[in-house]
DNA sequence: CGGACTTTGTTCGATGATCGACGGAAGTCC
DNA sequence: GGACTTCCGTCGATCATCGAACAAAGTCCG
């Protein structure tokens, strides 16, 4: 037999998009606001969806707000999430640092609050700060601790998204298949690599009606976020978007971290980058360094940031080629200075990627900035809260 | 606001799948094969089943068998696809040829059958040949035209798969932003890339658990199909799986076809290698040539398609890291040496890629053949066929 | 060999979800 | 201020689904 059992990929089960969870799947992206918009979106009666609005409302999901505009008739009343019992939180953890967002539904930050910590000091240490700022922010705007639905955390190295756990994490020693979700006591808690937040942060952010993005982070290292469909492409392993130790031409005698040379990382990462300034004479120890040495106009550093953007480029253009996006986000420490990084970028995607593959992309620099990852993080844990599934279980419940 | 209008991606509507085309599509993946196991799957009452088994076989969609084993009680009534009364088509059309596979829903092929013909003389010469030895097939095995459900057809070049337009394929002259859909009448049409379809047959036919899978095709070109989540990745413009035309390093002195230089293609596609060889005095036209070479023992011919296996291998390392794959497949006309091939490639691959993302990644040649695109156009129109959305329009017609 | 038991599948009345018609509410327009 | 439009809740009708009961078709065992 040809169409074996696991074949039901690609066909998934049908369904007339009626359940409470997809009206406020709809109520919640804005694609319908009031009833009657519901009842046209979904094709339910009228009826019905007052039914179901109901059943939204008296679960504390969904308020009703003042009136809308008149068409000619009775003002309809407007829907939207109710937000002040609901909480999430994006803990954007770094190498030395750890930046919690605390958030409502919607996705608006409520509060945020970074701190300095060490994450090589392992999860026993690290935790229980992450739990502390986030009950300080709680505190800070009066919400109850009962009220925080879901906690999304991006952290600096591949994990396995179902279970909560890193998977080998070169710069998170003591973290390696850790299960991060069972520190926290209630709320749930979804863990991902911190590119992949970012990733997801801005095509929801800046880029919602696009299919395909790549989001390339370039700082001390060099990864990418991959958004297909909408969602994130995690892989076969979770370690998808690693794109700093693809071997670039011509640079045989760049020794990487990784046993290899010629990575990516290697030549045109902000440690790479801060080291070669360094033996130039101009001392760098980090990528904020080099940033530094561009804006105060130094021209070896301008020099390599923007050879840096080509060689970022050579290995876009091969993915664009592979991958077709619609649009690659640079973000990261060096995209502060992303003029002349996007310039040697640009250059070398248009060049070196088919016509095909390059007619409707844009490169173009983050606009989320430096809380990017918690805001992703935030995103991940309110997608997760709002999905239909999740919903029909509380209203069911 | 945060959560625009265009974001409810990665939220889909949800399902409890009961309708008749989710009834449908487990029978026909064998996850369900009689009532009381549907019911089970489906979590509907056995009453329900009925009914919509009763609707399935009204509508000639499904039939039943005879009775299975007892497990000591009434043997349950198989049930499977009522294949006789429908028939979908794949079409393989090459530079040169076109092979057409007659198939059930099942996909069980009827007949097939191979013509050579020439791509480049433009849709309104070739259109009609592929109608003819669709009519052949359907009559060498005594099927009416008016069974035919799906026809699916794989071209050399990219294709917009929403209206089935060649989007200025390189080598199909006369055949750019033409509606191929538009000439055959009655049956739905699909048509896709040639690449892309390969993967898909070689996913549902070997490799039908796999998530993530890249299909390599080396032949006179290389190109590339990705299944995601065991559907197919076509990218932003339909371009995506392009891979001929990343670079490689060491070969800045080839020239290649697309205007670059140093594109994989240029350095290990079969057309190079043929030249390669005849430049060393060996006469060569084709990757058939050099597999023949090969085959007779030529060491000349032997390095290089090693060599070559080596070069594929060095892109294809990039893009494990970046996409972290469960299987690639490598197939195309000089798959037939694979041997060689496979050794080259993962000796690169196993060598340049991240550990955790080869961990789990197995190489493997095309189990398939000569005739996966033919059935892989097939499989895609017979999927679109049984779709429960298509299905549940048959039902409620 | 025959009755107890098991599993399958159908029939049919009960149940519950959804619909559509109706009417009241709340505005606009002339 | 009345006609009109649109919004929204109510309520009986309708339709899909369920579950119990029953018939069918086998196994198991004394």
């Amino acid at each position: 037999m040809l169409l074996t059992d696991e074949c039901s990929y690609g066909r998934r089960m049908s369904s007339p998009p009626g359940s409470p969870g997809d009206v406020l799947t709809l109520i919640s992206a804005g694609s319908a606001t009031t009833r009657s918009d519901l009842a046209r979106v979904t094709g339910l009666a009228r009826s019905t969806i007052s039914q179901r609005v109901d059943a939204l409302i008296e679960r504390g999901l969904v308020e009703e707000s003042d009136s809308g505009e008149s068409t000619g008739g009775r003002p309809p009343r407007q829907l939207r999430l109710h937000t002040d019992e609901h909480s999430v939180a994006g803990v954007d953890l770094g190498a030395t640092h750890c930046r919690v967002a605390l958030m409502d539904l919607t996705g608006a930050v409520l509060a945020e609050s970074e701190e300095p910590l060490h994450i090589a000091e392992g999860p026993e240490a690290v935790l229980p700060q992450v739990d502390r700022l986030v009950d300080q922010l709680l505190a800070e705007v009066g919400r109850p601790r009962a009220g925080l639905r879901s906690l999304g955390i991006g952290v600096p190295g591949p994990v396995e998204f179902a279970t909560g756990r890193p998977n080998n994490p070169p710069i998170m020693p003591g973290w390696n298949d850790y299960p991060i979700p069972d520190y926290f006591r209630g709320p749930t808690v979804l863990v991902d690599n911190d590119v992949n937040v970012m990733a997801l942060g801005e095509h929801r952010n800046a880029f919602a009606g696009t299919g395909h993005l790549l989001f390339v982070k370039v700082g001390t290292g060099i990864g990418c976020g991959i958004v297909t469909e909408g969602a994130l492409h995690r892989g076969a392993s979770g370690s998808a978007g690693d794109i700093g130790h693809i071997r670039v031409s011509g640079h045989e005698e760049a020794g990487c971290r990784c046993g290899n040379s010629a990575c990516l990382e290697a030549v045109a990462g902000g440690a790479a980058l801060a080291r070669r300034l360094t033996e130039l004479g101009f001392p760098a120890e980090s990528g904020a360094d080099v940033v530094r040495l561009v804006q105060s106009g130094n021209t070896q550093a301008l020099r390599l940031v923007r050879e840096a953007g080509r060689l970022i480029g050579e290995v876009l253009a091969g993915l664009v080629n592979f991958f077709n996006p619609e649009v690659i986000v640079i973000g990261g420490a060096l995209s502060r200075v992303h003029e002349h990084l996007l310039a040697g970028i640009r250059e070398t995607v248009y060049r070196r990627s088919l016509p095909l593959a390059t007619h409707h992309l844009t490169i173009v620099p983050s606009r989320t900035g430096v809380n990017a990852a918690a805001l992703g993080a935030g995103i991940l844990a309110i997608e997760h809260y709002l999905s239909p599934e999740n919903i029909n279980r509380i209203i069911n419940a």
